[in-house]
DNA sequence: GTCAATGGTTTGTCCGGACAATCGGACTGC
DNA sequence: GCAGTCCGATTGTCCGGACAAACCATTGAC
């Protein structure tokens, strides 16, 4: 016998708070993914048995297994049939988030600013009418800023919004970002349609970032919809090709 | 009374095979997911409550709330206490997959063809090496590949594997895509680290893809891992940014 | 020596029940 | 008329148990 082949999680001392309002399978699952997010859970290890966990915790297994799940859900665990449930070997960070640029930039410490450019209303174009479900010509929000990190000029974001939604003072808007106005606001973010692309720059385009005509921008529009299915953002938004890409991670939905 | 407000799944005959190895939740899933795809669960709808859907189709609430659950976590339902489960109103089309750019373009009706450019092994490059976790120098799989549509070109592709994983045949190659052919050679495929970018296409790039020097072009670098963690292909791909754009929907995990 | 059968281990599925938390509407009091 | 309170409805959480399916290693047969 070469190897002992220990149940690493005993030496885990995990411990669950009934008194607490958390439910169980809430905390088992957040000290699970604190271990490996700390290294204690190495990559590939075995996770001993759901039953077995289970005893030791003093719950029953489909609380295990149901913060098990939400794990391998992320992305962090693979279970299977006959073997077990074992660490996952690769470094998953995030498996692409509704975020907006703001908190990307904050993350990485980019020191992120905002100017806006413009803050008020404006008759609806057919291409933003259909993407918000209004009829065209009717009064939306309409948000232009230039996103800058380190004082350098990032990105040109230019936003619509549905009337009556929230109101958007554009001092908020130079502190953080659209998304946290949004969910500060009781809107529920529920899903988005996005597509990237690129082109070259106008004369235009090119003066506002910074970049001379004709240099490849990143483009991105993004209709994002509450968990009602109503359309609550629209934004056509171009980036320096130069400065910024999009970076994600994303699981195999299985 | 002016609504009846009827149950919309009294009069959607559900049912299942219990003979059927097929899990009874899935079946269950799958005949709701179809009844939305379908309209006749039309968007917003209440879903009547679970323990009464539970007992018309005389299964337990567990079942029924895993086979909801599935589709809460694709995006086609929401659930809230105290009112019940209903239908989301926007169009959830895919949640992005790991998807390869062949079934991509057979999916849209574009007639995909594959032009292989080179097929053979190489040693790794620092960047190569860095990305599938071997040693710089040491032999890997290369394949250069040209996509087309429609006779166009649209995607060049460039492709690293790990050697004695599978065996790449440039006919298979031209015949079908790189993940389908990973999958159908027994490797689950767990999730990918990308990057999307734009830059200037050179003169050698344009000449490829039929684009004038200077053209913007999207570009994509993308290593996937299978569930054992393993790096299995890294790839760096450069698209007509005039023909060619990423779209994808994305739900907040909550 | 190689291949097939066997058995133990572990997760997958399913059941029936119980109580708590939350939501929305109805009712009540002012 | 309006605000606060109560109550039914519905999902959220949790339990304990049972059997099936898949995997792996060992054993046995040829």
């Amino acid at each position: 016998m070469p190897k002992p082949e220990v149940d690493p999680t005993v030496s885990l001392q995990l411990s669950v708070d009934r008194s607490s309002p958390v439910p169980l399978y809430f905390q088992l699952s957040q000290q699970l993914e604190a271990a490996i997010e700390h290294g204690i859970l190495t990559p590939g290890s075995l996770l001993g048995n759901e039953i077995e966990l289970a005893g030791r915790l003093g719950l029953s297994r489909p609380t295990v297994r149901q913060a098990i799940q939400s794990l391998v859900d992320k992305g962090l665990l693979v279970r299977r049939r006959g073997v077990g449930t074992q660490v996952v070997h690769s470094q998953v960070k995030r498996p692409l988030e509704l975020s907006s640029l703001y908190d990307d930039l904050e993350a990485a410490g980019q020191r992120p600013a905002t100017q806006v450019l413009t803050n008020t209303f404006a008759p609806a174009s057919a291409e933003v009418a259909a993407a918000l479900g209004v009829s065209e010509g009717s009064q939306v929000h309409r948000v232009e800023r230039l996103r800058l990190a380190h004082g350098e000029p990032m990105a040109y974001l230019c936003n619509f919004l549905p009337t009556g939604l929230l109101d958007l003072e554009s001092s908020q808007l130079e502190a953080t970002g659209l998304y946290r106005l949004m969910r500060a606001a009781g809107i529920t973010l529920h899903s988005a349609r996005q597509t990237i692309g690129a082109r070259a720059a106008t004369a235009v385009e090119g003066d506002r970032l910074g970049e001379p005509e004709g240099a490849p921008l990143l483009t991105m529009q993004r209709t994002t919809f509450d968990d009602t299915g109503r359309a609550v953002e629209y934004g056509t938004h171009t980036y320096r090709a130069s400065r910024y890409s999009f970076e994600f991670q994303l699981l195999v939905r299985s």
